[in-house]
DNA sequence: ATGAAAGCGCTAACAA
DNA sequence: TTGTTAGCGCTTTCAT
């Protein structure tokens, strides 16, 4: 490394013979400076280059201006729209934003949730591929401020951004079933986490009230993986293939993914051969065919909503703990047959 | 917010009845410190619940464990890949990743690298959508340590992760020519950015070597954006439908879906009516018809390198400056027609 | 309007 | 092996 000479602000001081205290009222413009001191101090910043240092600031200041954001999968669309909500909101009032992934590993999401804790950002938005409440209260007692998107965990005292899952799915069950389907298959995530558990909830209580077994054999587990869930499709398919369910619905947008290619794979045609649903929408959806008929997520709404949240808190406006509730809707497009 | 008591390591000595040097001793496991104290201290601080401050740790040691991304556009899988191949060499090292997009702009950029600057971040990564020399020294004469990455700027004492823009381009167009075609189209990227006019110099290149004119008509400018691609190489073909290229090249993969979309909404058929060829593939590759020929980036193995140059050169091991050159390979899939 | 000085939480040189 | 202490760069209270 070069010469890493650091300016200061004693430096600055000294340079236009002043106090640090009013260079550094010139800086953040928050006293009254005189007209004179006020430019003597900025010809002496400019002619040093000097930069503020923003960690003596927020040790002094408790403070970082720094969001950290802890999602299961950086790959995954629907996690960075979140981020890309979240970054529109809070990027313009100055804070940056550390994106973490922990790949669907618990013992990294606590390792990086401790990363930032000792970084002290000044907000944490998690979406936890865990149920691990106990931990998370650990966190919250040491004075993290944590707000938790997308999968939820009970009876913590926390703001919380989800979606509708039990109802959208309940709805898109509904509607294929309307269409005249009744061996009904699902690709489910990780069943530990909320998310899985109430998409499967609400797809358990769409085939219940329309008088239609579960068929177990139609039930496969990817794990909200695209990988696993293409392996885990093919060879149901595979096992199924005289007697083949007549639509499938993945959980999320990567499992649809892995599920089309499994399709794909072994010859089939959506929706001729097999129709496809899906909660999420994938990528780059206008050039696949089919265009898939989705519950839609709203993802970039719920990275806003969250940023909101953590403002009103950091400005001391909020109280009590919000659960908000983002509502997803269904679009049809052509990936389920009627019959 | 509740009870923002921060436990420090004063209250961590008190309690343990050592001094704060002591502790420190403990947590750092960097000096010899007796068993006993070491106990007593290790129960004082799962007692209190402590957490070391990151900020204070920074501000003594000039070393913030955080490194900078600066990217163009946040959306584009390309510079994902990169901050993946990235954060898998930091992040084992205990370095915490702070990802940034530009949106292409150049105002933005500044202010980023700003922010970055004044959070004394270790590193940065910059993949610049402008060739700004002037104000980019200005941050590495501050003291800022910058890798450029993708883009390059000419004659900076920097170091650089690049592709072999000019002769990966050079050989895909060589290649079409060999399949039989002379009609041949391109969609530039920002022509401003060194990528950009390394691509469209290996094509003019590769014409030039085969005696084939240039078609002005069929050379359209994409700014290495989705929309603006789609937009205008649409209004390319609609123009000369009577007589259309045989073959596009899009300068990014970006461009190469709004090429795709473009050339369907046309009802024109790949490649059939008119092959497409491309710098980087597209996402979710393998669902979407046809597969396309291109040139692969390598984007993980970019970030790799760069994140390597950054450790090497944090350990103070690295004198030069370097280019690093990342090869690309051109792999053929079925999206290129012979005639 | 300005300056002196305390102190944010930590590390490390020095002394014991 | 341990404690004392200076000081990292900054903000802010208090005095002037």
């Amino acid at each position: 490394m070069i010469d890493d000479k650091m300016v200061t602000i004693k430096q600055v001081a000294q340079r236009a013979n002043v106090s640090t205290a009013t260079v550094s009222r010139v800086i953040n413009d928050n006293y009254p400076v005189s007209d004179e001191a006020k430019e003597k101090v900025q010809k002496a910043i400019k002619e040093l280059g000097y930069r503020p240092n923003g960690i003596a600031r927020s040790l002094k200041c408790n403070k970082t201006y720094m969001v950290g954001m802890v999602v299961p999968d950086i790959s995954n669309n629907y996690f960075m729209d979140i981020a890309r909500g979240l970054e529109s909101v809070i990027s313009p009032l100055g804070y940056s934003l550390i994106f973490c992934s922990t790949d669907e590993n618990t013992e990294k999401e606590l390792k990086l949730l401790n990363a930032l804790n000792e970084k002290r950002v000044d907000f944490v938005l998690l979406a936890s591929s865990t149920q691990n409440s106990d931990k998370l209260e650990k966190f919250i007692k040491q004075g993290m401020n944590i707000i938790m998107i997308d999968t939820s965990i009970d009876d913590l005292e926390i703001d919380l951004v989800v979606e509708d899952n039990y109802n959208a799915t309940y709805k898109i069950i509904s509607y294929v079933i309307g269409e005249g389907h009744r061996k009904i298959g699902i690709v489910n995530g990780i069943m530990e986490v909320s998310t899985a558990k109430e998409r499967y909830k609400g797809f358990l209580k769409a085939l219940e009230n329309n008088n239609i077994e579960v068929e177990d054999r139609y039930v496969v587990n990817g794990n909200y993986n695209r990988k696993k869930a293409y392996e885990e499709v093919k060879r149901m398919l595979q096992k199924n293939i005289n007697d083949l369910p007549t639509v499938l619905f993945a959980a999320n947008n990567d499992m649809a993914e892995g599920t089309m290619l499994a399709i794909k794979e072994l010859n089939l045609n959506i929706p001729e051969d097999i129709s496809l649903i899906s909660f999420g929408d994938i990528s780059l959806a206008q050039l696949i065919e089919p265009r898939l008929t989705i519950i839609s997520q709203n993802a970039e709404l719920m990275g806003q909503k969250a940023g909101e949240l953590m403002i009103n808190r950091m400005e001391g406006n909020e109280e009590d703990y919000h659960k908000v509730i983002i509502p997803s809707e269904i679009i049809i497009r052509q990936s389920v047959k009627s019959i």
